[in-house]
DNA sequence: CGGGATATCCCG
DNA sequence: CGGGATATCCCG
């Protein structure tokens, strides 16, 4: 007869007890078998207890054991609720890795999956980790992953995760126990073996099954229903339903090695396939559903248009919802990619580019702004020394140009206290402060005053064809609109929706757009000398230039999506 | 939702 | 020269 000893060995059971607790089992159960059985083992195993790492590893959001030698975990635990599968989470924010806490010896790397022919298949899903980026991370570590059969992962397996997902809707919680089977095989002359194929460097293990046992709860957190499940681990497709892989807990017990639920007498569960309907998503929805979440992530129109063509190809009715998501980001696209061919066109064939808001980005912004405001003076001296004007129309002039330095300086001073608050400071200083909010507004006032004033002056100062005049007017004019549309833009800037992001890029262009006419004409309308008309040039282009760097930082710093 | 491959750049 | 990181495009 055998003896249990269970817990924790202290005393004389000094060998074993350095190292930590064990279940150990014991051949005799007399007294002083017991005792000399003690001894020999610290004499055996006097450099300790052979070491196959931690029994269990424990992450924000799901628990495994981990086989060294198989590089795959034994079996990955969850506790699922409403609560945690929901949230902001991403997983393309996330990349798979080795776990820093699996010793490298024991642990496998992304070099042994890529270019195998098989994938990193989660134990437990990154999409039950919705409400915790960390969490969500903590399931990409290769210590939750085996090779998985890349069509069985997206589809029949990824069916299953999603039933799961939707048993929380139904009930208060739902516990998940899954992980890899090597099962044996008959070959032609009736031998069974174990054979399953290893990858990489490291030599991970393929099993060729995959488990999962299912557990929900009621109201009071009691288990209402069981099942457990073996798949095999290859594209399984549409025409199987998840009862035809239902095994018998006993059954997946005796083939893993595993009991569970040690403190679960779970003899007495319902068959979770009685409870609930075991039912996974439907071909058709399947597909539709995965549609959705590509429109949402197309980038350019031609991926959208072939997205949307599978729709006729599967077959599928898509319902209102998808209608909506295919014309919504149709639009969107159609804008991005009109406005997108535009700038890369005016702007010296240059797009705008993605860059951080770094520290540098923001030295740089205000070199930008320095510069313009040098250039500004330039020009305004530049101007007086090519007038012969009384002085009444002078000093008018003066005080003209004095206000615009003084709005620039303020537009100028504003669009820095207001890039590097957070957007909730932002909010309250848009909210509460409703004397910055009418300064604001008084700079801007004075802005288009003094631009009224500037374009006033100069038709009062010039001789110009009729034909002229009124091109300058409309060029004029449309200065004054788009300032106006910036200004009111500025102002709206809280809520960077993608349509306003888009009509400031169109307004924009516009502002560059006319002011080259303005300058152009400029340039028409005189007659200076060969030495200011150089100097002018040189002023304009680093007002252009200028402008451009505005426009350009502006964008980077707003970051829309 | 679940996953790929490839090109390019940087860097030790 | 190879590994790591990123961007872009793609699949069911």
């Amino acid at each position: 007869m055998s003896q249990f000893v269970k817990g924790i060995i202290t005393g004389t059971f000094t060998t074993l007890a350095a190292i930590g607790s064990y279940r150990i089992v014991f051949e005799n159960n007399s007294q002083e078998s017991l005792s000399s059985q003690i001894k020999a083992s610290e004499t055996i195993l006097k450099y300790g207890i052979p070491d196959r790492g931690p029994d269990i590893r424990v992450y924000d959001n799901h628990i495994l054991s981990y086989d060294q030698a198989k590089k795959t975990p034994v079996w990955v635990a969850e506790y699922i609720t409403k609560g945690n599968i929901d949230g902001p989470a991403d997983r393309r924010k996330i990349k798979f890795k080795s776990d820093p806490n699996v010793q490298s010896q024991f642990s496998a790397e992304n070099s042994d999956y890529l270019g195998s022919g098989w994938s990193r298949g989660h134990m437990a899903p990154a999409g039950d980790n919705k409400h915790s980026q960390e969490a969500m991370k903590q399931s990409f570590y290769l210590s939750n992953i085996l090779p998985q059969n890349l069509e069985n992962n997206g589809g029949f397996w990824n069916r299953l995760e999603m039933y799961c997902r939707d048993l929380t809707k139904k009930y208060k919680g739902v516990r998940i126990f899954s992980g890899p089977l090597v099962l044996p095989t008959t070959d032609e002359n009736g031998l069974h073996y174990v054979k399953y194929p290893v990858i990489g460097k490291n030599e991970v293990s393929v099993p060729t099954h995959l488990y999962k046992v299912i557990i929900i709860e009621n109201d009071k957190s009691e288990p209402l229903g069981l099942g457990a499940f073996i798949v095999p681990n290859q594209p399984i497709g549409y025409e199987h339903h998840l009862k035809d892989f239902q095994v018998d807990l006993k059954q997946l017990e005796r083939s893993s090695g595993i009991i569970f639920t040690p403190k679960l007498d779970t003899v007495k569960i319902p068959d979770l396939c009685q409870i609930d309907s075991c039912d996974l998503m439907k071909r058709d929805k399947f597909e539709l559903y995965m549609i959705g979440r590509k429109l949402q992530g197309a980038r350019t129109l031609k991926y959208l248009e072939k997205v949307w063509s599978e729709i006729e190809t599967k077959n599928l009715t898509p319902d209102n919802y998808l209608i909506n998501l295919y014309n919504s980001r149709k639009l969107e696209l159609t804008y991005e990619e009109k406005v997108k061919r535009k700038c890369s066109v005016k702007i010296n064939g240059t797009a705008f580019q993605q860059q951080n808001t770094s520290s540098e980005t923001f030295i740089n912004n205000k070199i930008h702004h320095q510069r313009l405001l040098s250039a500004t003076k330039y020009i305004i001296r530049g101007f007086y020394q090519q007038q012969n004007t009384s002085s009444g129309t002078f000093i008018s002039n003066k005080i003209h140009h004095q206000r615009l330095l003084s709005t620039t300086k303020y537009i100028i001073r504003d669009f820095y206290q207001q890039q590097n608050t957070s957007s909730e400071t932002f909010n309250q200083q848009q909210n509460t402060s409703s004397g910055t909010f009418i300064n604001n507004k008084i700079h801007h006032q004075g802005l288009l005053s003094a631009t009224k004033y500037i374009i006033r002056d100069f038709y009062q100062q010039q001789n110009t064809s009729s034909g002229t005049f009124i091109n300058n007017k409309i060029h004029h004019q449309g200065l004054l609109s788009t300032t106006k549309y910036i200004i009111r833009d500025f102002y709206q800037q809280q809520n960077t929706s993608s349509e306003t992001f888009i009509s400031n890029k169109i307004h924009h262009q516009g502002l560059l757009s006319t002011t080259k006419y303005i300058i152009r004409d400029f340039y028409q309308q005189q007659n200076t000398s060969s030495g200011t008309f150089i100097n002018n040039k040189i002023h304009h282009q680093k007002l252009l230039s200028t402008t451009k760097y505005i426009i350009r930082d502006f964008y980077q710093q707003q970051a829309p999506r």
